[in-house]
DNA sequence: TTAGGGTTAG
């Protein structure tokens, strides 16, 4: 049919290239090269789309070539061609090739080719490339163009430069929800999580003009939520989805799923669950993987084979979930039969770095220390520095004085090794009493300049987050919480609470500052403030970033019974639920 | 002629 048409059919012609498959795009190409139907620049637009754009898996190399066949390809056939890059695996062509335009006086470049040139700088990480383009965008007048600024907040969120971000989201002169919702993901990958609920609030008070959230501003604040522990604003979140007819979505209820579970909740967690019209792999991996951290591991076992009897085939996470679940709840033997069987290809899968760390830590918790050494010795991908921290962790627990110095070299080795790694080697050290070596450990790490990153924990009272960390001096209402940790101290003392002053050390130069800083722990600052603000009897909980120390751990025993409180610590790894003097994880963490 | 944001983790 094509053969037959003329110049004066472009728009026809066009229809039926963007329509063509890929068996038979070869076939069209000559035909239109035979009638010179190719000459439009509307039909080579549809033609050069098809191939570089909508085509899966697209044809970089054949686009590539018909686009440098063309004279006087225009602004929209380079811009085809610079959003192809942005996605390809060379998207530094894409920019080279956006600089070859805009040096040419015509045909101008426009704000598009600069948001595919960004795109194409935030795929290649090429933060000079961007700022480049942003000093651009001034001078060729584009300043006004609420989408390319979104997209240069884009490329900001991803250099982790946040003021900067900011700076352009206030430029933007007309902002809408996407712009928000590109702000509050920069803040969420910076970890400003509170930020992240400042906006939302801001967006559900709807103080900017009628932007109101969307679905994808829900998923974002939900991620926030799960992160900071806030359950309470996870509820207002749902609540919105609800009234807002947002609830039907599979991704949010997947992320409902993740939240609730991650905020300790677990009742909440199943209520969404049960109630979901359709689930998919994702949705039972947020479940398993949050009766995992929960502590529930046969529920974990249970849910996993529910899901194979529904057909659905695990992906890495769910494999992930539940092994992390037989590890935190003691089941050696059942994570070693998964194991197995995910090594037999049984998953269609082989083990990944993630599901040797759960076993390594599995082995680690059990005691079986060498056995975890030869595992990560024999392993069929390199163990990265995660891997060799999981059995460092194992080693301070044990006191494996030996086995940790080995570990430490091959972290050195892997020049991956970071203050806390050095601060497990030395509570192994200090928990033999070898003090010679904490002494020698410390020096060094003063001279390697190593300084530990703070932990933080959050709490939320009445929806406000508030946020400690170490020695923090920085909240409103700092002399109370000092006070209230004093007297708490006191109490604790007459109940038979001792400071276990060697157990955590953090970036402390003497030896004075020990037990001081062990007063001063973000957790303890987090429960104190509970205390202070809640009525007696009031859960209180704290959600922390790093693990929880020994001294914390009792610490947060011994308030549960004092003060008759529920206390539960969310920290990197699992829940803890403290009532009546003991933890629901026996001290196994 | 075209465009910007997003689900599970040791």
């Amino acid at each position: 049919m094509l053969k037959s048409m003329s110049s004066s059919d472009d728009h026809l012609v066009s229809m039926i290239v963007s329509s063509t498959g890929k068996s038979h795009l070869r076939q069209i190409h000559a035909v239109l090269l035979r009638t010179s139907l190719i000459r439009s620049s509307d039909v080579f637009h549809h033609f050069l789309s098809r191939l570089a754009l909508s085509l899966v898996p697209r044809d970089l190399d054949y686009s590539r070539r018909v686009f440098s066949e063309r004279s006087n390809p225009s602004v929209s056939h380079c811009n085809t061609m610079i959003r192809a890059f942005s996605v390809s695996e060379t998207p530094g062509e894409g920019l080279r090739l956006f600089r070859s335009l805009r040096r040419k006086t015509f045909p101008p470049a426009n704000p598009l080719s600069s948001s595919f040139a960004l795109k194409c700088c935030i795929k290649s990480g090429d933060l000079l490339g961007g700022l480049q383009i942003h000093g651009k965008i001034f001078s060729d007048g584009f300043l006004s163009d609420s989408l390319l600024l979104t997209t240069l907040m884009d490329f900001y969120s991803t250099c982790e430069n946040s003021a900067a971000a900011c700076k352009v989201f206030d430029e933007i002169p007309k902002r809408d929800t996407v712009s928000y919702n590109v702000l509050i993901s920069c803040f969420l990958r910076n970890k400003r999580t509170r930020d992240v609920l400042f906006l939302f609030d801001k967006m559900m008070k709807e103080v900017d003009g009628c932007v109101k959230p969307d679905g994808v501003t829900c998923l974002l604040a939900l991620q926030a939520c799960a992160s900071l522990g806030a359950l309470d604003f996870g509820k207002q979140v749902h609540d919105f989805i609800d009234g807002n007819g947002l609830g039907g979505a599979l991704n949010l209820n997947n992320t409902l799923v993740s939240m609730y579970s991650r905020c300790g909740s677990m009742d909440k967690a199943y209520e969404v669950f049960n109630r979901m019209r359709e689930r998919n792999v994702v949705s039972w991996t947020a479940m398993i993987s949050g009766l995992a951290i929960n502590g529930f591991g046969k529920e974990a076992i249970e849910a996993f084979e529910e899901m194979l009897k529904c057909g659905i085939s695990p992906e890495g996470h769910t494999l992930t979930g539940l092994l992390s679940a037989c590890s935190h709840s003691g089941l050696v033997r059942e994570g070693m039969m998964f194991f197995d069987r995910l090594k037999s290809g049984e998953f269609m899968m082989k083990p990944n770095l993630h599901h040797y760390g759960c076993i390594v830590d599995l082995l680690g918790r059990a005691r079986l220390l060498d056995k975890a050494y030869s595992l990560v010795q024999s392993m069929e991908v390199k163990p990265d520095s995660t891997i060799w921290r999981t059995l460092l962790g194992a080693c301070r627990v044990q006191g494996n004085v030996e086995l940790g110095e080995r570990v430490i070299s091959h972290l050195i080795e892997l020049k991956a090794e970071e203050a806390g790694d050095y601060v497990l080697l030395l509570n192994t050290y200090s928990s033999v009493g070898n003090w010679e070596k904490v002494a020698e450990l410390r020096s060094l790490m003063k001279e390697k300049r190593i300084h530990t990153k703070p932990g933080w924990s959050a709490m939320e009272v009445q929806g406000q987050v508030h946020e400690f960390i170490v020695d923090d001096v920085s909240h409103p209402r700092k002399e109370e919480i000092y006070k209230m940790l004093a007297e708490i101290n006191q109490q604790l003392k007459i109940a038979g609470y001792v400071a276990e002053v060697a157990s955590e050390l953090h970036n402390l130069d003497s030896e004075e500052e020990k037990g001081h800083a062990l007063t001063y722990h973000s957790e303890k600052l987090a429960i104190a403030f509970g205390i202070l603000m809640t009525p007696p009897g009031t859960t209180i909980r704290v959600t922390k970033n790093l693990r929880t120390c020994d001294d914390c751990h009792n610490f947060a025993k011994f308030v549960s019974r004092v003060y008759d409180r529920v206390v539960i610590v969310r920290d990197r790894s699992r829940f803890h639920q403290f009532k009546g003097g003991f933890c629901s994880c026996n001290d196994f963490w």
